[in-house]
DNA sequence: GCATATTTGTCCGTATGTATA
DNA sequence: CTATACATACGGACAAATATG
């Protein structure tokens, strides 16, 4: 056997040791990580018995894992047909990037000079994995040092609004041919986007992001429509 | 025996038909609703064994509703002690109203003139109610209000998470006395702020916005401050 | 502090209904 | 239309942690 597909057995090793936080919450942290990873591609039925073998966790388990992924948008939960990895649609990448321009536009706003230590720090690891063509590692300190602009905020609900966002974000960019590269152009901002916050200059490091929104939304978009374009002619069965 | 508390045998009526949504969907609405209408206090435990009784379900499906409420965060999920219904804190009640001016903020300001039709119909039942002095009745027009309002944004994830966020903002609305009166003062800017948005004067209605958010959260905080005087005297075990 | 009872966490087996080949 | 596969939901079981006396 050992066909479970990318399911890894993280779980099996620390079955049967005290758990500290619950098995359902650990499923739904790996399955998180595979889906925005991309191990899953969007559409995929994930079976309740294929994963629930291969983690080694029961179906009942399971099932709670798939309600926190499906609440989170991850997932579609399909009445009597399973759960199935998140499509986006185009008309989900504006929608999310409406709400990113909301949630950080509001935290550069309340963030006039808060601790942008860390901020700088992501900034430069970032360059520094660039310069080093990782485009994994750019892509996730590009991430990261958005999340890290919101928690500027000083909000739980909005750090983990912006969490679950970045989530499904990650969703939209595995539509794209180089997911990694993607991001490296915007690196420059994000460097100028810190200076002005620095300087105080509020109202321009507004500006900053929303020019950065909009420029990673459209090109984002684009990949979209050359994706939805080759989807009629190529058989790519949505699962149904 | 019938001591299960209050939780209606709602779905015992309709169990054994063919159900549209799920029975945990449904078993998750039906808590919610009892959560958010105050039958649960705060810092309630939610028993399996005697919830999962009184509603006809498994304590499997339960715990499935359960994943899903405490992901919005209505109740809190204990490790090994089980589910209780959340407590807010003075905290939370400062960070719910910043997410509203957030939310509701933006979508005023991106709602010059959209379809206000069903905004005033909606002004007009709560001041029907007030004069009737309907209080539950002019605490949920208010709530469904400024639903629609941010729904002008026409934004489904803004949308929904409005919606949570009201939810839980209802949690706090039970720590004063008359939480229904609480909201008739606010209908008279409910109604200003539809005249602005009705002639385009998109900046004073997101100003008359803020003077709404900013004296309802210095009220709701005020009776946070005489809930937690009181707490030290008072014999409140909250449930430890 | 200890022994006991209660409750949650997790798994398993099974019956039923629904969707799909 | 039938058959098969799978999700849905239930109920029982046991271990582990917590609450109680």
């Amino acid at each position: 056997m050992d066909g479970a597909g990318p399911v890894s057995a993280v779980l099996q090793s620390e079955r049967g040791r005290l758990l500290r936080s619950g098995t359902a919450e650990r499923v739904t942290e790996i399955l998180r990580e595979q889906i925005t990873g991309g191990l899953f591609a969007p559409g995929v039925r994930l079976s309740e018995e294929s994963i629930g073998e291969a983690l080694g966790v029961s179906r009942n388990t399971l099932r709670e894992a798939f309600r926190l992924l499906s609440h989170e948008g991850l997932v579609v939960h399909e009445l009597h047909r399973g759960v199935f990895v998140r499509v986006l649609t185009a008309a989900d990448v504006t929608d999310l990037y409406l709400l990113r321009q909301v949630v950080e536009g509001a935290a550069v706003r309340s963030a006039a000079r808060g601790e942008l230590g860390t901020l700088i720090t992501t900034v430069e690891q970032a360059e520094a994995a660039a310069a080093g063509r990782r485009w994994g590692e750019v892509a996730t300190f590009d991430l990261q040092f958005h999340q890290e602009l919101v928690s500027l905020a000083a909000s739980p609900r909005l750090d983990s609004l912006m969490r679950r966002l970045l989530a499904e974000l990650r969703l939209a960019f595995h539509v794209m041919s180089h997911p990694g590269e993607f991001h490296e152009p915007y690196l420059l901002r994000n460097r100028s986007l810190v200076s002005l916050l620095q300087a105080g200059k509020a109202d321009e490091a507004a500006a900053e992001l929303r020019a950065y929104l909009e420029d990673a939304e459209a090109q984002l978009l684009k990949a979209f429509q050359q994706r939805d374009a080759g989807a009629s002619t190529e058989r790519k069965p949505q699962h149904r």
